[in-house]
DNA sequence: TCTTCATATCTGCGCTTGCGAATATATCGG
DNA sequence: CCGATATATTCGCAAGCGCAGATATGAAGA
């Protein structure tokens, strides 16, 4: 049978190594951290992690199919969510991981990176009528 | 400048995703479950996984490549043991990871034929005469 | 020194992953 | 329908990882 990081989603045959698969890597770490507690659009990922945009996608599309994050389309605009996962344990490592992320120097620079792009969209061309993050309640 | 996963262990430059690797394979994290609480030698590994030398041989030498198992010789035998990260971060999300583990049915079978193959080695070829683990206190 | 045992490392292979570049899809306004 | 914008996917490549099998190292004993 093909095993894909998708299908590791119930809570039976849950292991917790794809969810540390999804951790190892930078780039999601910092996506993350970011959409940790608000609702974000993939142009402010772009714009505050400095990097491509298929770049971007490619690693969402990653945590997507691991089920650690969720996306919603309004219009042009494609919005993503933190998804705790239904697995107990993994929930719980995840929750931890994002507040220990929260902590560090880089991690809060970019979400003080997000918090002046929103106040000041215009001095980002790619930002301008693109909507704002908005702030969410998770159980953490 | 090269950057090798044995460079992360200072607290200044340590990335999580050094970690999350290290914890991202099944192999890995049944090693680190049984070795989470006790000294084991290597033969107690192919015993209880049922795998190859070679495979345990090569995935202790990643943890310890990563800064989360070390290694002592007593004649023949290598014994590894946990080592807890400097960083303060992974060390809290490996021992939570580790208490996770040890609840998981696949988990706990692991440990028990552990104590079974110390009660009876003879039962066990590769392991008569073979030191046995030996429990230890960590900060857990 | 020769042998044996325990463990580590190397070799070659296939799979996965990450990347940039190019291209495709989806939505909106005209 | 057309062009522009936002995002997703595909492609080709290079690096890393996991594996089995073979070999090397290191320690102990004859």
């Amino acid at each position: 049978m093909m095993y894909t990081a998708c299908m590791a989603k119930t809570q039976a045959d849950f292991s917790l190594d794809v969810l540390f698969r999804a951790l190892a890597d930078t780039t999601r770490l910092r996506l993350l951290n970011l959409i940790a507690d608000r609702e974000i659009c993939v142009c402010y990922f772009v714009e505050i992690l400095k990097t491509s945009q298929p770049k971007v996608s490619r690693h969402l599309a990653y945590l997507r199919k691991a089920g650690i994050v969720a996306s919603r389309r309004e219009g042009k605009w494609m919005h993503y969510r933190l998804t705790i996962p239904k697995d107990e344990m993994a929930a719980r490592i995840l929750r931890e991981t994002l507040r220990h992320l929260q902590e560090r120097p880089e991690m809060k620079r970019d979400v003080a990176r997000l918090s002046s792009a929103c106040c000041a969209p215009q001095k980002y061309v790619l930002l301008q009528g693109a909507p704002q993050p908005v702030l969410v309640h998770t159980n953490n």
